[in-house]
DNA sequence: TCACGTCAAGCAGAT
DNA sequence: ATCTGCTTGACGTGA
């Protein structure tokens, strides 16, 4: 019985960043070890400060190692840095953290530009080379949304599927897919996650921008039972909506009596959830407030 | 030292 | 045809 809460790639309180990256034109070898150096460095300070605070799910930033899929990285980052990432693997196995990465909007499966398509495969294998290095199990993961419709839903579904096939097995056993706020909803994502059999990871504030109108319950008990064994539990993501804002701006701070409601909408379904709160770890430490009472909250004894 | 234009990559919708 | 949101800061050039 779990719920692990977690924040994305990014920690205000501790003062480094494991997102720093440089300009391509730049690039040298030196700049990039250097960088990276940082990155995991820090990386292992968030994971210490998350420990600290009960925060066991944790989203790692795709600018670890900047301009790794870019054809101008031509270094070994992946050998050069191997103890670096087995110590951080480490310290999430021992601390049963949970991890995902969340390639950004420029990584399209079901694109129809074969020079994109090629990008992203290349994107995808970086990140799954992450994971990979950190020896951690299937259940960290990497989520992707289906991507662009090209004004032709089915076929871009198609696409998607017979793309996925041709994709780096390290790369599909760790693919999850997201339901987003505009074109794919959890119905669609659901029947790709049939055809070929990966898990649907369930973004509630997308469902409540695009869905076909199921309910918070009904939804829980679809896109769960995609997950299985190896898998890990179920992913979801949390955000509400910016207050003034633009419809789909994620809020400032989390809106606890909003997140509460979840929780108690989704009893007794076990799950790792994702504040996608501009605030980061400020409002992800007020979530795990006002879910220590929660029976399914996993408890750090410190 | 500081200001500010721009940063690897794409799609979709608005103007 | 061009701009903006997604997401947001910060890199790094020019003064």
């Amino acid at each position: 019985m779990e719920i692990r809460i977690g924040y994305p790639c990014i920690n205000w309180t501790i003062g480094c960043k494991a997102d720093r990256t440089f300009r391509l034109k730049s690039y040298s070898e030196e700049r990039l070890v250097k960088i990276v150096e940082n990155n995991l460095d820090c990386l292992l300070e968030i994971l210490r400060f998350n420990l600290r605070h009960s925060l066991l799910f944790f989203r790692i930033t795709s600018d670890l190692v900047p301009f790794a899929s870019h054809p101008v990285c031509q270094f070994n980052w992946q050998e050069h840095f191997t103890k670096q990432f087995k110590k951080i693997g480490d310290f999430i196995k021992t601390n049963d953290i949970r991890i995902s990465m969340h390639p950004d909007q420029f990584i399209l499966i079901d694109t129809v530009d074969d020079r994109v398509w090629e990008k992203s495969r290349r994107e995808l294998v970086y990140h799954a080379q992450v994971l990979e290095l950190m020896e951690l199990d299937t259940s960290a993961r990497i989520q992707l949304h289906v991507g662009g419709v090209y004004g032709d839903k089915k076929g871009s579904i198609k696409r998607f599927v017979e793309r996925f096939q041709k994709l780096e097995d390290i790369v599909k056993r760790r693919l999850v897919i997201e339901n987003d706020d505009k074109n794919y909803t959890l119905e669609d994502c659901l029947r790709i996650s049939d055809e070929i059999g990966i898990p649907v990871l369930f973004d509630v504030f997308h469902h409540e921008l695009n869905s076909s109108g199921e309910t918070v319950p009904e939804a829980f008990q679809l896109f769960t039972e995609t997950w299985k064994g190896k898998d890990g539990i179920p992913m979801v993501d949390y955000s509400s909506q910016k207050k003034g804002g633009t419809k789909s701006g994620h809020a400032v701070s989390i809106d606890l009596t909003h997140f509460k409601k979840l929780l108690a909408e989704t009893e007794p379904f076990d799950f790792d959830v994702m504040l996608e709160i501009k605030d980061k770890e400020k409002s992800a430490l007020k979530a795990v407030k006002a879910a220590s009472q929660d029976y399914r909250f996993k408890k750090i004894a410190v």
